[in-house]
DNA sequence: TTATAAAATTGGTCAGACCAATATGCAATC
DNA sequence: GATTGCATATTGGTCTGACCAATTTTATAA
């Protein structure tokens, strides 16, 4: 780093330069200044504002895309994605993979987390919230086609997921879903494939939307956990 | 409410070097070529050897120590990290910050995993691993200080992680552990901090152990969820 | 106005250099 | 022989400048 201006830019210890980058970016997000699918700085723009070189922009970018924060197009940008809860959590794919894991280990992770969600939901649903659910579910109804329907199922537990006002929760669940995608093809069209499953379906995701208008989570959890193992009878 | 667009990431398209780099270090991993605490090539050798620029080979690094799985010394080399499932998760503790995550969220999070890791190693444990547990307790009874018993604790909730056999779990406990590391400091002192306590961590600790000698995972379950709750209110 | 091609922009990669922290080897010392 | 101290080599961290490739923007022609 030049010393030509006598700008602090390090306390202490000499942190790494992507990492003291990485952190503008966080701040950035984190007080609003920055937003899903806005755009970063060109690298070469971004480097003569922040002094540094283009080598320690690109790590920095580098990182940021690794944990899933961005995504780089070359020759348009770097962008911050839209949804960056979906990837947050890429290292599991990775430990998942490393570990030689198999679907139940996703199954049995994604169990516990659905129903304390469901139980969390519970304590935290608004009358809107409980709105929402419900029009989903009714759409889910209508919906003339497996895929379509898999859509709203799961718009409804990634609500939730959002209700139950846990963000490790929320995003974890979210990568499971990213994991079972990676996994399974069509995960839930797998699930709606039969009138019937989907009539059982339909009463479960009922029986949670009631437990969680009454502010029952007790009740919210035990349903949820119907419903999972019923998931996990048909993805077997 | 946003669409959902779920987008098929198309491979056949020329990929980017430092993740071809990063995948065969993924993969060396997984057949035992390299291991934890194994050296990675120096930078320029490693260049040479794939036949691309140091650049590329340093956007790997720093991908692959995103993620946690490597640690690199400044003159000293890059190494595999001992034990990477502990850091994998780092992007939660990016998650957590980004959504002003709190006490609370971690909590309940940690809360549903502990109790699902409890019922399955219950459905798994072996009398090797009933003797560690205990040895592990006793250990923790004859500290002689907090921290130490502090120690031996975290010990026994990695153990019985281990014992579940989901790598999801099991890490994302891991990573929980350095979650609340950043966040308080000497977590588990404060737990230990009376003798009352002590005395009631420690029956708590030997109820699940007779659980999963018993393979009672119903039992496991009930006794991991009153200790979670223990510690919950011990931490408010 | 629209379609097409040229130019500018921007990420991806490369090469070579120097700095800073660490590791190594060797000589001096005890 | 073992230890210490220092010069040297090694290795990660950063910088500069260049060129390639994909995309976006602009200018031009129909």
């Amino acid at each position: 780093m030049k010393n030509e201006n006598n700008e602090v830019i390090l306390e202490g210890k000499s942190e790494r330069i992507y990492k003291t980058l990485m952190d503008s970016i966080l701040e950035a997000l984190k007080n609003g200044t920055l937003n899903p699918g806005d755009r970063l700085p060109p690298e070469r723009k971004w480097a003569e504002e922040m002094k540094v070189s283009r080598s320690a922009v690109r790590e920095a970018v580098r990182a940021l895309e690794m944990i899933g924060l961005v995504s780089c197009r070359q020759g348009g940008g770097t962008f911050i994605n839209e949804n960056y809860r979906l990837t947050m959590f890429q290292p599991m794919t990775i430990s998942h993979r490393l570990n030689h894991g198999t679907l139940s280990d996703i199954q049995e992770y994604r169990q516990c987390l659905e129903i304390q969600a469901a139980k969390l939901a519970a304590l935290h649903a608004t009358d809107e919230d409980i709105r929402i659910l419900e029009s989903l579910v009714r759409k889910m109804n209508r919906a003339d086609n497996t895929y379509e329907g898999s859509i709203y199922d799961r718009n409804f537990h990634s609500k939730i997921a959002e209700i139950s006002g846990n963000c490790l929760i929320r995003d974890s669940l979210a990568s499971v879903e990213a994991l079972l995608d990676e996994i399974i093809d069509d995960v839930r069209s797998i699930i709606f494939q039969s009138a019937r499953n989907t009539r059982l379906l339909h009463d479960q995701h009922q029986q949670i939307i009631d437990s969680l208008r009454n502010h029952d989570a007790a009740s919210a959890g035990k349903y949820m956990s119907e419903h999972m193992e019923l998931i996990v009878r048909l993805l077997k």
